[in-house]
DNA sequence: TCTCCTTCGGGACTCCGACGCGCATCTTGA
DNA sequence: TCAAGATGCGCGTCGGAGTCCCGAAGGAGA
């Protein structure tokens, strides 16, 4: 299925409003809202749209304190891969977890309320993880970028 | 203003299904649609709640290469930084970017199509930004955790 | 201990708009 | 040129959102 720029229209207009009601959304795309629903609804069909989720204000939460968090196993064998991945899933503090190629076993990112704070986070969390050889961390002093989806996407053009 | 678990209950489901009716909320959580609607509407006003948005599957547009970019510019002076962040953000295939304590300046999340498409990235993208030293690129082989919001949040038991 | 006051929840009601359907029309692509 | 798919309009139904009011619970003060 490929979408043309109308569909990309809608899915960067519900990237923004994910509550926007059918109607609003066509006035803005340009069309009917009969046809914006079904075109809504093919996008979700197709997967395109994965959910709708609300947005929360980390900060308000206390959250401020972004740390890079970079960790290299004992062994890579697949048994210990599978152990670590296990319980780095179940750490309240980790938002994301790639595994790395290069030096670096695993990164991961950590939300802190703040320097103490993560310490806490560490002695808890991250030190009881199995299998870890080295645990380095680094702080993130502000944040440039946040965007949930690339704006490539919706730049492709497209009929 | 204090939360207490009824309205965590509400921003987790939100978290879920920002689509949610009153009604439909009320009765997952246990409330009447009265005071539910209150609750929401006082946790969007008091900025708990930023927005709501849909979440697209990256995958679904062939975005399914994440690289980590270590960048360290040739100054650190204030001038140098303003000239490189300013040129990051408009760097379409750049999702998130830190400015880091540490050696390196930058760290940069990259979404990219394979391993050829960043190829593309790198050239067309990265090394025009300004200022820039060293330029250093890790790929994710796998994701392991990839939460919007930590599970911390949901879990301070208050009241 | 009693009472007042504030706060929060719940029920009932109304109104407005969203949603979905069917059909005629138009556009697009083969 | 033709056919298939997409669009737009009109309509009716349904459900959501918002308002008002009342009652219950909890806290403060005398």
């Amino acid at each position: 299925m490929a979408l043309d720029r109308k569909d990309l229209a809608i899915l960067a207009e519900l990237t923004t409003n994910a509550r926007a009601s059918h109607t609003e959304l066509a006035n803005k795309i340009g069309l009917s809202s009969t046809a914006l629903a079904r075109r809504q609804k093919a996008l979700e069909d197709d997967g395109y749209i994965q959910a709708y989720q609300a947005a929360l204000d980390l900060a308000q939460f206390g959250l401020t304190t972004t740390v890079l968090v970079r960790i290299a196993l004992e062994s890579q064998s697949d048994e210990a891969l599978k152990a670590f991945e296990a319980e780095v899933t179940k750490c309240p503090s980790v938002v994301r977890c790639f595994l790395m190629s290069g030096t670096d076993d695993y990164i991961l990112i950590v939300l802190a309320r703040d320097i103490q704070d993560f310490e806490r986070i560490h002695r808890t969390e991250l030190s009881r993880l199995p299998r870890v050889a080295r645990v380095q961390s680094s702080f993130a002093l502000r944040e440039i970028v946040n965007r949930a989806v690339p704006t490539v996407v919706f730049s492709e053009t497209k009929r």
